[in-house]
DNA sequence: AATGGTTTTCTACGAAACGTAGAAGAAGCA
DNA sequence: TGCTTCTTCTACGTTTCGTAGAAAACCATT
């Protein structure tokens, strides 16, 4: 249960980008903003998304367990319920679970590890 | 472009436990042989698969780059084109190249590590 | 070369996930 | 109580995947 298509991937990198909880209009409208210009999502150049299909898609983040809102509010506000480091973290370990020999898995994983990346592991694990 | 279904998922793992090259009648022979007993597929019981199915799932593998065939003899002989340690290595760099700030997930990753895997991981981060 | 068995490709269908959004319902404010 | 805003319900088109029959390609033998 990892993977998200194309624009729940969208909105959760909003949720991880902003420190606050926000509303689907205010997500709808970072979208929005995000595509006009060239570097947003992939062939969605400057098409404006309907507030419900962002509300449809925070509904099925949040039973997928990625999003909280809050419900008291009354524009709900919708955040990340772990940050994306953490999310990130979880996915790999997930995927290094995935296979019988997760030392064999790590040790090509380390091999194509960048040095500063190396650098950070080496300082990491020392202080354990 | 990682994920895979589960049938999808059950022939990798077949062609990953193998080293020999298999044709789709032996794999076929061998998913049937694992789903009789409880521990293969989940919800796949006893259930035996036509050839094709296991061609197009060969098939669309092939598409995917995970799996390789060999076209000139005749039952067409499949294996994977990479090991799963490798596969699943390359995988793990995907889900972290998906962050921006690669080193703090790694300081998430490696806080929840088990102690022999960290031990591993030295070793392999002294070698470098 | 014609025939028949084996293997591969083509085509297809149903289920689930996802992008997308209108219609209808609920809730708050004037 | 009526208007406005927000949320939920329902739905449709597309893609992916499990599944496999029908048809085509291939090979060996008579």
């Amino acid at each position: 249960m990892a993977s998200l298509g194309e624009l729940e991937r969208a909105v959760m990198d909003l949720l991880w980008a902003g420190q606050e909880a926000a509303t689907a209009n205010t997500l709808r409208d970072l979208l929005a903003r995000d595509s006009e210009a060239g570097g947003g999502r992939a062939g969605h150049q400057g098409k404006d998304l309907a507030v419900t299909t962002v509300l449809t898609v925070l509904s099925r983040l949040e039973k997928k367990g990625l999003v909280e809102r809050e419900r008291g509010t009354r524009p709900h506000r919708y955040q990340a319920v772990s940050s994306r480091e953490d999310h990130t973290a979880e996915l790999m370990h997930e995927v290094l679970g995935s296979a019988p020999d997760r030392e064999a898995v790590l040790a090509r994983f380390i091999g194509s590890v960048t040095e500063s990346e190396a650098a950070t592991l080496r300082k990491l694990l020392g202080e354990l």
